[in-house]
RNA sequence: CGCGGGGUGGAGCAGCUUGGUAGCUCGUCGGGCUCAUAACCCGAAGGUCGUAGGUUCAAAUCCUUCCUCCGCAA
């Protein structure tokens, strides 16, 4: 039975790959949709999406429309009786979300109504949340505001970084869409709707968002930079250039300092104040140098007591 | 041909302009001091200076080739 439903898959980066293949391992999926090829990296040289890469192992078609508003005609002529949307990245039409028998089912990485939008795992962090998880949800035309059919709940703990708690999103997210698929069939799994006096945004992270704002307290600053570890990273600026940092620690409190002022260097790393003490960073990476521990860079320096007092920003 | 910074003992760097004994801050190993130590003192090991050519009496250093890592922008 199940192997003879046709299923279509969207998808782009890594975090769907898992999702992915669990629909190939089980389903009979007879095309991929995924976001058009893109120059990525110095040379110019054009990067094909992670899911694009497993479709094409698999020897699946893929389809890559600029623009899926207007170019889904080829996709409805697989006559897919569901759709399974996993961080595709292209709001996707009427037409599409209306032909298949079951719909598309989304699988979002928050509790729904809570974080819509692309970047709902990095915001997640970044806002102290404790805990977060996967919606399975039934689209409809708006972002991420269809109706809710199955929610898995994981504890964000405080070793969390966006790279650990996507590898973790995304196998639930694979593991809950594979329980849940039987469900949608057999018409068994209850629709919720989304209260909309919870519903929150999680907005894509934008250069704004990765630098370190060090007016805040070390609690928001050590959530930010692990919530944007490790990618894109949160930075700030040491004399002009570019300081990437993927890694901190949270110090001891202490005030009477301006915010960003580099105010310890030593083997932990190097203490900038804050609103209410001393956030260290741990792990850093120069412009056009590579990622280093603190103290390694700090080794490096010729005198690095000329650091002590600078500005951060 | 988008802009730019690198590749030097295990790590991070200096040295290159003005060619000529391989340096600094750490780490590691051994020893010492100490109630003790991530502290301090003494000592040791460890480098074809990314690759291939060229210039030269002599190249980490000058010229050329290629490989490779990274920041920005997209």
């Amino acid at each position: 039975m199940n192997s003879q439903m046709k299923i279509v898959f969207m998808g782009t980066p890594d975090f769907s790959v898992p999702v992915l293949k669990m629909l190939i391992q089980n389903y009979n999926v007879v095309g991929v949709v995924s976001q058009p090829d893109k120059p990525i990296g110095r040379g110019g040289k054009l990067g094909i999406s992670p899911v694009k890469e497993v479709s094409l192992e698999h020897g699946i078609p893929i389809f890559q429309p600029n623009h899926i508003r207007k170019e889904y005609e080829e996709i409805l002529k697989l006559q897919p009786d569901m759709i399974i949307t996993c961080a595709y990245g292209q709001i996707i039409p009427k037409e599409i979300l209306e032909y298949p028998k079951y719909g598309c089912i989304n699988v979002h990485a928050s509790l729904l109504p809570k974080h819509r939008g692309g970047a709902p795992i990095h915001r997640a962090i970044i806002e102290g949340d404790t805990k977060t998880g996967i919606t399975i949800m039934q689209m409809d035309i708006g972002m991420d505001s269809g109706d809710i059919l199955e929610q898995a709940e994981i504890p964000i703990l405080d070793s969390d970084t966006a790279e650990t708690l996507f590898d973790k999103l995304s196998e639930l997210g694979a593991t809950l869409l594979l329980e849940t698929i039987p469900k949608i069939i057999e018409g068994k799994v209850v629709r919720r709707k989304q209260v909309e006096e919870e519903v929150t945004y999680a907005y894509n992270i934008s250069k704004e968002d990765e630098k370190i704002d060090f007016t805040k307290t070390r609690r928001e600053v050590y959530n930010q930079i692990r919530g944007l570890n490790s990618f894109p990273v949160a930075y700030t600026m040491l004399e002009g250039s570019r300081l990437k940092v993927f890694e901190s620690k949270i110090g001891e409190e202490k005030d009477s300092f301006p915010f960003g002022q580099i105010v310890r260097i030593d083997k932990e790393g190097i203490g900038v104040s804050t609103k209410d003490g001393i956030i260290l960073l741990t792990v850093i990476q120069p412009e056009g140098k590579k990622k280093m521990k603190a103290s390694d860079y700090l080794n490096g320096c010729k005198n690095k007591e000329s650091l002590l007092g600078k500005i951060l920003g």
